[in-house]
DNA sequence: AGAAATACTTACTACTTAGTAAGTTACTTT
DNA sequence: AAAGTAACTTACTAAGTAGTAAGTATTTCT
């Protein structure tokens, strides 16, 4: 087993989930990718032969990521305030950068993808708003938190808060980001 | 003053704006519009030189329809709850055409767009928190409404629901989008 | 009636797009 | 050592992109 000679896979990945979130999906090109790790097009189409595979293989990733996030999470010893802390402190990073949430990114090109990705994007968001709607269910029963709406509807809120809010960061400022976030702790605190 | 030969310019907003909602601003182009109205794309050039100056054109045809709502909802009589429910049946039309807000839609490609437009969108978001910001503000006054946040963060709150709700919506289905309604709508509730 | 403006069409250009077929290099397996 | 495979590059194509310059028909102004 030798190191791996390039890693121009994972390089295309990154890329291309940087450019998702910072320009959105219909708006670079595999000219952009091959450009900018100085490679041929030709390459970035031997790794992913369409664009399409490229989005499917970035979403893949992304629900890879979130599935070692809740294995994370599950260790013993974190309180329900912080597992949600660990939700909330991914999209302060992201709008930290001015980037955006892949799902609200790929979201407005929703209708231009193929059924395969619209049912991968399913997928991730459907396992996201299942984790958070644990997080909240049990730490509702444990006491540590407390809100008046079911954990799955309460789970919508949350995500469509942090989802459309660093969306409105970029726009009208971090402040506004800022506030949302310290009302949703507000709102499910005791 | 005599009947308008041909309203072509009001045709290419209006599915200008169609367009951007249902397949996003990067995914269009200005042959899908001439095709679709039966006209040359140099028409749509015409009325509308860059892509941009047709953005900028959407834009403010939505800020002037925001200008005429706003109008319409100081009119004497209309409780603060009815002119809350004005603003959710907006966001509730669009999910029911599988459409997503504009807002929402040009925040994915906002870092392709020129400064002008990106000036545009923010007054376009600024007035409409401010519009709602206002309702809530009048109504936690008069007692219609309750709400621990202050009006404005509220108003941050309930856009993002709204906002995030419509683009949920496409991939999980339209019940998430009706249960977000309902709890806007009890959040405020006396 | 003549001039000017409006709202286009015709006919194009330069460029970018995703995508491919065939060749090259270097490492790995047999 | 030969064959195969992985990871590319070279060189191309067909289609689509925004955008333009010049011409035309129709209405409006003077």
């Amino acid at each position: 087993m030798t190191v791996r000679p390039t890693d121009t896979k994972e390089e295309i990945l990154r890329l291309g989930t940087e450019l998702i979130q910072v320009y959105g999906y219909n708006a670079f090109s595999y000219a952009d990718i091959s450009k900018k790790l100085d490679i041929k097009n030709a390459a970035v189409h031997y790794h992913f032969p369409g664009k399409e595979d490229l989005l499917a293989g970035i979403i893949d990733q992304y629900i890879q990521r979130y599935k070692e996030l809740g294995a994370r999470i599950n260790a013993p010893g974190i309180t329900a305030k912080q597992k949600l802390d660990v939700f909330i402190s991914r999209y302060t990073d992201l709008c930290e950068q001015n980037k955006i949430c892949i799902i609200g990114s790929v979201c407005s090109d929703y209708n231009t993808m193929p059924e395969s990705v619209k049912a991968k994007l399913g997928e991730l968001i459907e396992m996201v708003l299942g984790m958070v709607e644990k997080v909240l269910r049990q730490g509702k029963k444990t006491g540590e938190l407390n809100f008046p709406e079911t954990a799955r509807v309460k789970s919508l809120l949350i995500m469509t808060n942090l989802a459309a809010g660093v969306q409105l960061a970029r726009i009208t400022g971090k402040k506004d980001y800022t506030a949302i976030c310290k009302s949703i702790i507000d709102q499910v605190s005791v």
